[in-house]
DNA sequence: GAACAATACATGCAGGTGCATCTTATGCAA
DNA sequence: TTGCATAAGATGCACCTGCATGTATTGTTC
């Protein structure tokens, strides 16, 4: 799909800046939707079939490492691009992986925490390498003609 | 969700971009989660609402009219990121609302045309600018710091 | 022409998502 | 304390998507 795409610093740089054009939207909406396309399909494939995790997953055992602490539900709501219920069952299907464990908020007893577990840690340790490198194929033209 | 979101031409320009590194690329994964996020939430709103008709439905009539032709269903696949599956029920649920018509292609009967019809012009004319609109107000951070 | 692989599209099915709603807990006012 | 609005998170439901497969047609090889 789309394998003439052109790469967003060159839509950037090819119209009139000035005058925020449609063109110019348009055009930088279409280079989302194919990347976001791209990105998802191969992290699908990637992460689902190397290491049992959906994209999803593995954002929200990300941002657990790189909290390094129990999260409220809500605090990874903002972080994560997941409605509420739909984050609710990230974590459970997470919970039943025994990758992250819930439990419940003292101070406030609606409340959940979340927290990685080492089983957690260890599974995204073990995918972090894979996102990179799908990562690092699909955007790897972006910056390239910054410095050409 | 994330309005701290550094524009993504900041990005390309604070790392060391001669590196390709993994924070630069990891960086404009997140620009492009969280715009596409947005986006298309704002779009399924503002399209569903005002016009009855969701992002793909959209996105299929819109190809049509920049075409301007009878499309084979394997054109549109190449053009809208979607599966071949999802684009066939895309342009069921559009035959349906009377959008657009299946012709079947006589040199080779295993294929399908589609066409838009005369209500699927008008409506796309009428969800045009709802379209534009949405797109302009999520990505005029995009260009204006290069011409700053 | 017959047999068989390949192609175009449709469809059954499973899974993920958002919206609306439910449940439980908190806070505040009377 | 009671009553009620509000907040956190879970869940029923409808919808959309992709994968695997089915159906019809075409091309190819013998």
């Amino acid at each position: 799909m789309q394998e003439n795409l052109m790469p967003l610093h060159e839509i950037w740089r090819s119209g009139n800046l000035r005058d925020m054009d449609e063109e110019f939207v348009v055009d930088t909406w279409h280079y989302v939707l194919a990347k976001h396309s791209k990105a998802m399909c191969a992290l699908e494939r990637e992460l689902g079939d190397r290491h049992g995790l959906g994209p999803s997953e593995f954002e929200v055992l990300d941002r657990m490492v790189h909290h390094d602490r129990k999260l409220r539900i809500q605090e990874l709501c903002d972080e994560v691009h997941l409605s509420q219920s739909a984050l609710s069952r990230v974590v459970a299907r997470l919970e039943k992986a025994a990758l992250v464990s819930r439990v419940v908020c003292d101070a406030d007893r609606r409340g959940v925490f979340v927290c990685i577990t080492e089983a957690g840690r260890a599974r995204h340790a073990e995918a972090l390498p894979t996102q990179r490198a799908v990562l690092t194929e699909i955007f790897d033209d972006a910056p390239a003609a910054l410095t050409r």
